[in-house]
DNA sequence: CATTCACGTTGACATGGGTCAATGCGGCGG
DNA sequence: CCGCCGCATTGACCCATGTCAACGTGAATG
């Protein structure tokens, strides 16, 4: 993986050539206020199992994930944790309830996010209501998606949120056709992610994979063999 | 239960009186906004047991609930039900991805909701940013309520869960010292609130009440008797 | 190349909460 | 006033998933 990036925090960031601009907040831009939010923008990386923000802390950046993928979870004081998503290139990260993040978020591989001061953000989004209108669009998107996780940890069986997890990331990612799919976080990241124990994740992709319906290249990839069948285990 | 509410669907509609207005999204309003506001407002009523919006019906409206209480919920095709989410007078309802309900809704109690027309909002916030900004801050307190309902229901005990729901639902609805807390809704709505089965809820509460943490005046009150060890019990 | 270590898999067993069934109870219609 | 009906409670039993433990495996290290 050769890292074109070379800004480092606070580095200026050149917006108009970002290639997950049409997807994320900016894509709603014209040039002028581009140039105003890469004003306003630097870029950090953190290292895979590194922190970005915690829980509890003073909101005062929000960031875009550009490069990599991260996870966000809330823990529980005996250190029980939920991972209430994973994050994807172009997806925004520090969404705040008040003045501090409601969740931590964790480097699950090496990443590149574009950071935001809040403060700015809000002063620019003053100028151009588009960009809000994004973020409100963005936080549309990120309801949606919790109220689906709330069905599948509250409703659903082992199998059914194995398949829905796999089902889920595909649609996500875009990957080529028979492309196998990589899965960057390990198994206890995605037992913590729908509400199982890394061992019952372990056996249900052993019997998916046993059943035909996915193959395991290495811990680190599957590929969907028998779509249908899937689909039809994930229980919607 | 006397009916000061005469309005009907579609009738005009007095936000400058309006009881909630101060909590709602019209809350952020100068009066001349709210003017307008009200002109593009109906009033709507619907009863204990109907539905108010149907899960991937056209989002044609948006809501703030006025009076009532009404649970928002989502349906596997085999009829399992995770409730999402119970609103009370000031919550806002029908926020929509793309321009699909995300969840259906339906009345605990007879309701009266104000109704908005999504196209007449829109053009509104054209005209009056600081309504984007309070539907933001909005959507935000809903994500992290949607982000603390995953944490519970991934990893909480039954225990846990029905002291958190307890405790939750408290913190929302401001009591009177030592008045019993209303619960419109059955043990029903409560399991598929918290992925539990109704018989689970009822047992739950038992030990509770046993364990003098909770009276339960009738089936529709509670009363926190032991604060602190209900807290406790709630795992976080 | 040997060692270690983190992670994943597999097996045996335990258990929290689900399922099924009986009973209680309060409100409502006749 | 009685009987019914929907909801809640309680009990007995069961099973999906958690727990605990052994073992495998591949990457990093000396």
């Amino acid at each position: 993986m050769d890292r074109q990036q070379t800004h480092c925090c606070g580095a200026r960031v050149d917006c108009a050539n970002c290639g997950i601009r049409p997807i994320a907040i900016c894509g709603a831009l014209a040039p002028i206020a581009l140039g105003k939010l890469a004003a306003i923008a630097g870029s950090r990386r953190v290292d895979a199992g590194a922190q970005l923000i915690q829980e509890g802390e003073h909101a005062q950046d929000i960031f875009t994930l550009t490069e990599g993928m991260l996870k966000i979870y809330k823990l529980l004081p005996d250190g029980r944790r939920q991972i209430t998503g994973f994050m994807i290139p172009g997806d925004l990260v520090g969404l705040a309830y008040g003045d501090s993040y409601i969740y931590s978020a964790e480097a699950v591989t090496d990443i590149v996010a574009c950071r935001f001061r809040r403060g700015s953000l809000l002063a620019l989004m003053a100028d151009h209501p588009e960009l809000e209108h994004r973020l409100l669009s963005r936080a549309g998107n990120e309801l949606a998606a919790a109220q689906a996780q709330m069905l599948l940890l509250g409703r659903k069986t082992a199998r059914e949120r194995v398949a829905s997890f796999l089902l889920g990331l595909a649609g996500r990612l875009d990957l080529g056709q028979g492309e196998p799919m990589p899965l960057p976080m390990n198994r206890g990241d995605i037992a913590d992610f729908l509400g199982l124990t890394i061992e019952t994740v372990s056996r249900t992709l052993t019997l998916m994979r046993k059943a035909g319906q996915i193959a395991l290249p290495d811990k680190h990839s599957v590929t969907i063999a028998d779509l249908a069948s899937l689909r039809a285990a994930s229980g919607d």
